[in-house]
DNA sequence: ATCCAAAAGTTGCATATACAACTTTTAGTA
DNA sequence: TACTAAAAGTTGTATATGCAACTTTTGGAT
């Protein structure tokens, strides 16, 4: 029988990918419950912390996110006051975004490496790899 | 120096996928824009024409999307004419939604084959032992 | 047939994301 | 310095998604 999905060798890279994704979100997400924000909120806090000053135009380069959404993702933070005002010259964290980047980073180290322990080397690699291929280089 | 995001071999394996997720959902979204859906619709419609009279709830759990999700994607597909009226009883597609399907069949078939190809087996072996390790088996 | 618990489906609310169109800022050049 | 084109950022609009709470449906057990 032939289903759509089901097909040996053969099914959706986008449909795959997105699931994994989601699924993946899911479990960083319970992770940074505890902090009160998503993933995603936890990742830009992160990076923003490792590079103070960055403009939403690199970080949206840096993520493949699309300007806008960046634009608004960072609202968000700056929102929840953890960013400094001056979202055009640059990202600043503020001192309670400076404490949530720290406690975020914890967490993550430890969930990160419990996950690359669960998939293996041969799956990191993989995705390695896929990233290498699909990535475009600047 | 240590940037988040950036340390070799120790990664975000929940980044990584999220980029790579909005990265390819990308090129496959541009593929489908000449029949006016995006991706994740077409993905739909593609399961439905496979699996007539399909439940929500069982389409959820394929895809790992949550039910309430899942919900607003088919009440979207129906009022764009696609889907029979009978939401709850399992979900079947209208002429117009079986034609469109197929068109997208169509597409998603040359597409998908030309991403393997660039993608290599190693990469698609690597998603695939990914899925085996995320995905809840039922 | 009745009742009840579990499953399915929906709705309210919030975030994450894209594209298009617009405004603001920046940088280079005359 | 003034001008202008490109880059950066924002806003309108729409889709995709999750969680919590609620309603509806379904399948047994009596």
């Amino acid at each position: 029988m032939h289903v759509y999905g089901m097909e040996a060798g053969t099914y959706c890279i986008a449909g795959r990918l997105r699931m994994l994704a989601r699924l993946i979100t899911g479990r960083y997400n319970e992770a940074f419950t505890a902090e009160g924000v998503t993933f995603a909120q936890a990742g830009l806090l992160m990076r923003i912390f490792a590079q103070p000053g960055i403009r939403q135009s690199v970080l949206a380069r840096q993520l493949q996110i699309e300007k806008s959404a960046m634009s608004r993702d960072v609202q968000l933070l700056q929102k929840n006051g953890w960013l400094t005002d001056n979202r055009r010259k640059g990202l600043f964290l503020t001192e309670a975004g400076t404490i949530l980047a720290k406690r975020c980073h914890k967490r993550w180290k430890v969930l990160n490496a419990q996950v690359h322990d669960e998939l293996g080397a041969d799956v990191v690699n993989g995705l390695t790899l896929l990233s290498e291929k699909l990535i475009p280089t600047p």
